[in-house]
DNA sequence: ACTTCCTGTAACTATATTAATTACTGTGAT
DNA sequence: ATCACAGTAATTAATATAGTTACAGGAAGT
């Protein structure tokens, strides 16, 4: 399939949502910022608001952060628009007959489930503040070459 | 698209090379205990040889663990199968125009990366041998209940 | 009240990644 | 010489995701 880049997408716009909360933030204009569709960035809005992180008005376009940036994390947002999702698969079509197909499913998963928690913990340490300002480093390097 | 189950399947055919290192292992029993296609397990066992896991001959149904079970680890294992795969999606399409949109894929590939290197390091701390002894262990439980 | 702009969703289509299948070449062993 | 099997390319099927189309309904200005 696909690769989901629905957390690189809703990090994006939460950070859209704060660099340019004076503007008219409609779905349209932040769809052009992830260059995706505006149903895409309405969807993810959606998920987005049912786990509290931002706030919207039906037919007017004010979306708005629900918390102050600090207190997003990654995790949250990983949370909301990915669900439970497993980083590595365990592969539940396997023989019950044989020891090893009877029996990895078991043990793969609390592997699988130790490495994930450890991506998980990264992902906690670092909150929106962390994005943002990261952002506005970077653009300011840039800024900083091009006025040579 | 469909999720990999490729780092799973590996090790699954590695552990039945251990624990069924007497049989007639070919590609086709090998594949009735993983539930796949005998293809499937010959092209994992291209890429388990290439990264020197295993040793193999064409021809005849005789593969072999390359090292003892402890010198593999499923860190080793995952990039035999999987390359570089990034476990977090950075969306490459973003507008460049924007403030946001211009420097988000440099800052998450670093937040991505970390967060990937940890779970790595869990990936990494686990060998063949510990699968292998859990397996048997929740084997010896299942059959332990059995005999009530 | 009417119009315009917008959100919220459902339904459908397109795209991309993976596994499965088919088919073939060539090796090893009997 | 034959049979069993590995190795691999090419094609097809399955499935998760993003993108598109369509439409119902709210908000705000006129």
């Amino acid at each position: 399939m696909r690769v989901s880049t629905r957390l690189s997408d809703s990090i994006h716009l939460l950070a859209f949502l704060n660099i340019y909360a004076d503007q008219h933030l409609t779905s349209d204009l932040i769809a052009s910022s992830i260059e995706t569709s505006p149903v895409v960035v309405r969807r993810l809005m959606g998920k987005l608001r049912q786990a509290g992180l931002i706030t919207t008005t039906p037919g007017s376009a004010q979306p708005a952060l629900a918390k102050p940036l600090n207190q997003i994390s990654l995790l949250t947002i990983f949370y909301a628009v990915e669900g439970d999702k497993s980083l590595f698969a365990v592969d539940l079509k396997t023989n019950p007959e044989c020891i090893v197909g009877g029996n990895i499913q078991t043990v793969l998963q609390q592997y699988y489930q130790d490495a994930q928690t450890a991506a998980e913990a990264r992902l906690a340490r670092t909150s929106m503040q962390d994005i943002v300002d990261n952002i506005l480093v970077e653009q300011a390097k840039k800024d900083a070459l091009s006025h040579n």
